[in-house]
DNA sequence: AGCGTGACACGAC
DNA sequence: GGTCGTGCCACGC
């Protein structure tokens, strides 16, 4: 995907990601460059934390480099994530998942 | 118009 | 394996 560059992140970021498909991940760095915002990895986390409650948005599908899963622990966010993707045919072992096995191309 | 803030990334130890 | 430092950059004040 590439820029529309008189938008903001936030709109393309959400075009992007809802169009990863079940069982697949991508990373916040992936999701940036895949906006056209290379580098903003960071900025697309802090975009993601703003998600209303009931959004349609795979949210869950989004992880750290190498797999991590990167939300804080003990929250309802990463038990949610954690559920969600188990749900979807997800294996995690650590809270990490093989990227080699899941990660989405865009 | 700065400046502080991160659900980040990556290389160096 | 791990920690730490540095770079990154859109967003909100």
């Amino acid at each position: 995907m590439h820029q529309q560059n008189n938008q903001s992140l936030r709109t393309i970021l959400y075009i992007v990601l809802s169009k990863i498909p079940s069982g697949r991940l991508v990373t916040y760095g992936q999701l940036a460059k895949m906006a056209g915002y290379p580098g903003a990895a960071r900025a697309v986390g802090a975009l993601l934390k703003q998600l209303p409650e009931g959004t349609q948005l795979p949210w869950h599908r989004v992880v750290a480099a190498g797999g991590r899963l990167s939300l804080p622990v003990n929250t309802p966010s990463v038990d949610e994530q954690r559920r969600r993707l188990t749900a979807e045919g997800v294996l995690i072992s650590q809270d990490r998942v093989k990227l080699t096995h899941y990660q989405w191309q865009s």
